[in-house]
This record gives C-alpha cells, sequence and structure tokens, in this order.
RNA sequence: GCUUCUGUGGCUCAGUUGGUAGAGCGAUUGAUUCGUAAUCAAUAGAUCACGGGUUCGAGUCCCGUCAGAAGCUCCA
C-alpha cells in the first residue's frame, strides 16, 4: 500500500493503519499536532483506517481543517459541561464556524454567570484530558440509543439521515454525542477557549419551531492565537460605525423619532452629499443617464398592480386605514413602477432606447423592529437607483456597463478590493416563488455568467437568491465583525414591462416589450456611509472629509492671516476650518487629529511674510513648509473624483 | 417578531448588602498669546430612558413601555 504525502513524498506499508499512525511514522512532532486529515481531499479523521492507496495529508490548527476540529471538539466539551451542570438540558447540534463554534441546546436562557460556569467546568473536561473513540450503530439501534439517552432531537437528525449513512458517534467518557466529526484524538487538543456569548436560535434555523438556546465561544489551539483574536474584536470595535459615526458627529438617533430612522448631522450630511453630486454628475454627464424625481408614496392601487399589495404590504408603511377610508396610501419601497411610468409617459421608438433613468431615490421599508441595526439597516434610506429600459439586443452591453459603473465606483471610493461577487439564481426547487419560464431562468443566468466570465471578475453562485423577476448580481461587502451585507444589486428583468405594459415602437412599426434592468451604481448612502466609515477607521479619502483642512494660527496675531488662508481655500472649494481658540498650538493639533482632518496647516508670523504654510498631514505628520498656492493645487488635485483611483492610506487604514 | 443583555450630566464610565448622585473628557467664563500629542483657575450641567409597583425609604428589587447591542428569523 503506498500512501503519497503532501511534499509528494511516497511511504509504503505492509498492512491497514490509522492516519494517526501515518502521522506518528513521519514525525512524533507532527502527530501530536495533528487535528485531522485529508485523504485524497476528503476531510477525515486521524482514527481512519487507510487500507488503500491514497494521498494523505494532515492537517493541523495552522490549516482550516484543523481549526475546524479543534472547534468542533470544543463544542462537545462545551456539550458535556453542559450536561454536567444542566443534566436536563437536551442536546440539538454544534457546529464548529468561521469565529469559533457554537452549540443548541433546548434550555432555559443561559446568563452570563452560566457561560462562566461552563468555562470552568469545560476547563476541567480538558485537564482530564478523555480521549474521544468513534463507533457506529445500525440505524435502529441508533434511534434507540438516543431515545434511551432522552434526546429527541438528536433521534430527529437520525431519521432524516438517508437509509444508508453511516451513523456514527463520538464518545469522550461518560459524554456521548451523535457526529460525522471529524474531531481530535482527545479532548486535551482544546488548549485555548473561550466562550463569548448566548442567543436564542431557531431548531432547523425555523422560526415556527422550538427555541433553543445558543451558546457561542471560540477556540484556538495557543492561547497567543486566542488572545489575538480578542484583540481583533477589539479593534473592530473601535471601527464600529455604530459607535464611530455617532463619536465622529455624522449621524446620531433619537427614541422619540423611531427605531431605523438615523439623523445626519452637518458632518454626515456634508459627507452624503459629496457622495451624492459625485455620482450623479457622473451618470448624467459620462454614463448617459436622465434623472427623475418621483413621489415617495403612491395609492394602493399601484402596489395592488406591481404586486406589492399581496406580497409585501407587511413590509410597507400604509397611510390610512383599508376599512373606513375611501383611498389608502402607502409610502413606497422601492422605485421601480414610478420610473416605469416616467418611461410610459412619451411612446418610446427603438432609437430612443436604451433609456436609462436614475434617481436619487428614498425609500421606506417597515423592518421588524428586531432587524435595525446602525445605518445598514434602517427604515428610511436613500439609493442611487435607476431603471434602464432597453432593447432585448442591448440587453448584454447595458448589463455590461451597469457592472463597469458599479466598479468604477468602488475603485473611486477605494474599495473594490473589499468586495465578493454573487450570481443570484432562482430556485428551480421552489419555482411558485419566481415568475416566468424555466428555459428564460437559465438563459438569463447563463447570459450574466457568460458577462462575468468575459469581464474577468471571479464570483460565486448562490441559488434561491434571485428576485421574483429574473436573477442579478450582487456584490457584497463584510463589515467588521465579518457579517457580510449587499452593496451593490444589478437584475436583469425580461418579465416586468409585460405587466406594466410597456413597449417600444421598433422599425417595422410593432409595439415590442422591452428588457429593463434594475440597478444601483455606488448603493445605498447609508450603507455605503457605514462601510466607508468601517474602512478607514474615519480617517477617509480627503475628496470624502466632511473637513479637509483645519488652519491652525499659533495665536491671536495671526488670525488675520489664517482668515485670509481659509478664504483662499474655501475659494478653491476645499472644505475648511479655522481654530482660533486661545488653546496652544499642540492642543489644537493634537484635536484636528482626533478630529481625523487630513490636512492641518499651522499659520504664524514667518508664514505670512513670506506666503508660506506649515503643512502636517494625518498620515505623514510634519510636510514642513510649502507657499500656499502650491497647497492649494495639491489639495485640489486630490479632492478631484476624476483623479481619484485609489487614495494611499497607511497599513493601519486597511481592513484584515 | 423571538431570546439574552444594556439604558446614570453632551461623551466615556463609577456608584459596594436598597439610605434621594461622583470622576475624566467636553462646554461656558476669566487669565495666559504660547511653534507641534493635553496652560491655569472658576462655573454650569442629572426629576439616574419612561410609566407603574414593593418599601419608612429605590439609580439599586419587581412588572410594563420605549430605545440600544449580540444572535436567530426576515431582507419581496
Amino acid at each position: 500500500m503506498k500512501i503519497t504525502l503532501k511534499d509528494g513524498s511516497v511511504k509504503e506499508y505492509e498492512k491497514a493503519l490509522s492516519a494517526y499512525e501515518v502521522a506518528l511514522d513521519i514525525s512524533e512532532g507532527l502527530a501530536r499536532a495533528a487535528c485531522c486529515v485529508k485523504i485524497d481531499g476528503e476531510e477525515a479523521d486521524l482514527r481512519t483506517i487507510i487500507g488503500r492507496d491514497c494521498e494523505l495529508s494532515v492537517c493541523t490548527a495552522n490549516d482550516e481543517e484543523g481549526l475546524a476540529a479543534i472547534r468542533h471538539t470544543a463544542s462537545h466539551v462545551l456539550a458535556e459541561a453542559v450536561k454536567n451542570l444542566f443534566p436536563e438540558a437536551k442536546l440539538a447540534i454544534g457546529p464548529s464556524i468561521d469565529t469559533g463554534f457554537y452549540y443548541d441546546f433546548d434550555h432555559e436562557a443561559f446568563s452570563r454567570d452560566d457561560l462562566d460556569a461552563l468555562e470552568a467546568e469545560m476547563k476541567k473536561i480538558v485537564k482530564k484530558g478523555e480521549k474521544l473513540e468513534k463507533f457506529t450503530l445500525p440505524r435502529e439501534e441508533a434511534i434507540a440509543f438516543m431515545e434511551e439517552r432522552q434526546e429527541p432531537y438528536k433521534v430527529e437528525l437520525i431519521r432524516d439521515l438517508p437509509e444508508d449513512a453511516e451513523i456514527s458517534f463520538y464518545r469522550q467518557g461518560e459524554f456521548v454525542d451523535l457526529c460525522a466529526g471529524p474531531h481530535l484524538m482527545s479532548t486535551k487538543g482544546v488548549k485555548a477557549f473561550k466562550l463569548t456569548s448566548s442567543s436564542m436560535a431557531y431548531w432547523r434555523g425555523d422560526s415556527d419551531k422550538a427555541r433553543l438556546q445558543r451558546i457561542y465561544g471560540t477556540a484556538y489551539s495557543k492561547k497567543e492565537d486566542l488572545q489575538a483574536h480578542l484583540e481583533r474584536m477589539e479593534d473592530a470595535k473601535r471601527r464600529d460605525h455604530n459607535r464611530l459615526g455617532r463619536e465622529m458627529e455624522l449621524f446620531t438617533t433619537v427614541d422619540v423619532i423611531g427605531q431605523g430612522l438615523p439623523l445626519f448631522t452637518p458632518k454626515g450630511t456634508k459627507m452624503l452629499m459629496k457622495l451624492q453630486r459625485w455620482i450623479e454628475d457622473l451618470e448624467d454627464k459620462e454614463w448617459g443617464y436622465v434623472r427623475t424625481r418621483t413621489p415617495l408614496m403612491a395609492k394602493s392601487d399601484l402596489y395592488k398592480m406591481s404586486g406589492h399589495w399581496d406580497h409585501y404590504k407587511e413590509g410597507m408603511f400604509v397611510l390610512g386605514d383599508e376599512e373606513k377610508d375611501k383611498e389608502v396610501y402607502a409610502l413606497r419601497p422601492m422605485t421601480c413602477p414610478f420610473q416605469y411610468y416616467v418611461y410610459k409617459n412619451t411612446q418610446k421608438s427603438y432609437r430612443d432606447l436604451p433609456y436609462r433613468m436614475s434617481e436619487t431615490s428614498t425609500l421606506f421599508r417597515n423592518e421588524d423592529s428586531g432587524e435595525m441595526h446602525g445605518l445598514t439597516r434602517v427604515r428610511q434610506f436613500t439609493i442611487t437607483e435607476g431603471h434602464l429600459v432597453v432593447r432585448p439586443d442591448q440587453m448584454v452591453e447595458e448589463f455590461k456597463g451597469c457592472i463597469a459603473l458599479a466598479k468604477y465606483c468602488l475603485t473611486t471610493l477605494g474599495v473594490e478590493e473589499d468586495v465578493t461577487y454573487h450570481l443570484s439564481k432562482w430556485d428551480p426547487e421552489n419555482q411558485e416563488k419566481y415568475i416566468g419560464e424555466p428555459e428564460v431562468w437559465n438563459q438569463t443566468e447563463q447570459h450574466i455568467r457568460d458577462i462575468l466570465i468575459e469581464l474577468e471578475i471571479p464570483f460565486v453562485e448562490d441559488v434561491g437568491e434571485a428576485a421574483f423577476y429574473g436573477p442579478k448580481v450582487d456584490i457584497n461587502a463584510k463589515n467588521v465583525y465579518g457579517k457580510e451585507d449587499t452593496m451593490i444589486t444589478i437584475q436583469w428583468d425580461a418579465l416586468l414591462a409585460e405587466q406594466f405594459d410597456m413597449y417600444y415602437v421598433d422599425q417595422n412599426g410593432d409595439k415590442i416589450r422591452p428588457y429593463i434592468i434594475h440597478r444601483t451604481s455606488m448603493g445605498c448612502y447609508e450603507r455605503t456611509l457605514a462601510w466607508l466609515i468601517e474602512k478607514y477607521a474615519g480617517k477617509f479619502p480627503t475628496w470624502l472629509c466632511p473637513e479637509q483642512v483645519r488652519v491652525l494660527p499659533i495665536s491671536e496675531k495671526y488670525e488675520a492671516y489664517a482668515a485670509k488662508v481659509l478664504k483662499e481655500l474655501r475659494g478653491r472649494d476645499i472644505d475648511a476650518e479655522a481654530d482660533n481658540r486661545s488653546e496652544k498650538i499642540g492642543f489644537k493639533i493634537r484635536e484636528a487629529r482626533l478630529a481625523r482632518v487630513p490636512y492641518m496647516l499651522v499659520v504664524g508670523q514667518q508664514e505670512e511674510e513670506e506666503g508660506l504654510v506649515s503643512v502636517r498631514s494625518r498620515f505623514a505628520g510634519d510636510e514642513g513648509q510649502k507657499p500656499l498656492a502650491e497647497f492649494i493645487d495639491q489639495i485640489c488635485r486630490e479632492i478631484s473624483t476624476k483623479e481619484i483611483r485609489r487614495e494611499e492610506a497607511p497599513e493601519e487604514n486597511r481592513q484584515a
């Protein structure tokens, strides 16, 4: 029997032996560090008996798979600890996840004190260092075994396994759990762990099923790694837009105004206006868009026509009472039908297409109260919304154009490397959720796939994420805690024109149904701002800063000169302020830094005579003296969006 | 919507077993007019989220409402 190792070398053995024994044969150190193995690319347990030729690689805590095995074992240790301290708790499931692991229990809520007690109990279990043993049972015996132990959730899991599946269990001391593995050889390998939080979770993720208590934790092979992880979480907390954005006075919320309704303060508003002026100019002057302004509300009739009244009424703010009032209105949750009527205002010829409409559009969605979060999930938001009405033969080119525009926006914001592209497809298993024929779906999905491949954009495909009228490209970004949000979406719609009776007249005088692209270029202003705050930790590119230059006279004597400098800066559309307080200059510099102002101009006697200013920048510190005019030109270049591709920011500003 | 946790001056937080509030930063005023990470002093500012309850007495205990956080579910 020949076993090929990761480095290409080959080991030969007479008879079958376990993966662990192979690791031991390679080196004792490796055997000690080993967490699991991959046999011909398949993840497997160290206990797996190898009896044939194969490729074997041993995974340690440095590999994704190895770390997962540690965490998975940690979740079993947690389950054992829970069973020890709370014997009445019922076990559900306990996998490893990106950031650690969790385990769900049917039990009353766990407090922080409970978690601390459980952590202590886990330490005891790890110290005992029981060996984990794997064994399998035939289906009926497995069910009987878990019934006897009074674990109804486990019984349900076994019943749902395929008839021919091997049903495996792991035993550590007294504790036994249904589990496919892989696991460490002993609980001793769970060296550094922490229970981070607990919360409710639904059995099988279904809000109609039982409510369980989930305990989250994280585990590493070394204390230092755990420490580093906890520090990363601390850093994330400092970048969190919901905290930093308030601290920097970009936005606030008020109890009596309501949930999910942020107020933008002058600095935040300035940033939003910079984004808005930039994107509107860009779309209109360089990408051929026309601008619309449509009502924020409409009669219920419109939503009945679009289908929203039946499918989305819960998500809308309805004004009036259907029972009593003759007419009921609702705030709009999207712009689509409004812009369709702009299109329909005049008859269009094939020559008029593509007809690209864009609107800085405020939308309202009545999200459930638990869904709101900072600026990323709100009840009122503004989006660079647009609909392109195109001839079928223009569809591919226009769709490409929308992706190119989105990419350009991301590049200008300096975040193009932080996104992932998704092709969101329909779910053929669930056809009643969508309209249109399967062939059309498969065709359009293939078109989009071809476009992404042609543009050399890496992407993943998600089943069941499409809109009901068509597939889409979603561009997602992660927040500081690793949670993903959609920033930009571009949707292919070959169906809705029919429902709204939209058409154009072709060469032969026939009325033809156009296709529609629903798209955003820069996304939703609130969400984009949140993302920028976290990306740059508040140290925005100069062009986006609400305050770009702060003028600091070293004493009152130079206030006149400072005023002159300020006037010249503002005359060139630079956002500048002067700090004329009678504080020490060092103090004023420190404050400007804390406010994350990118440039400080320290002005005093010498400068006034020679027309110079002393420049300090947020990134580079003291840049020395230069003529005022030269400095102004430099800043103007830096804040011109036409010249921006990417601001060079020091390492500390980049997201991990 | 569900589960848990949280809610004290503008901000960050302290407040021990129930005895009617404290710090730092910030703000204001005065002095200082100063060259690169904190000049000195004084002053103001809190019905302890809101509404009930227990108690001789509640920031502290209980219930409800509102708001925030984490997670679940949802995001057409």
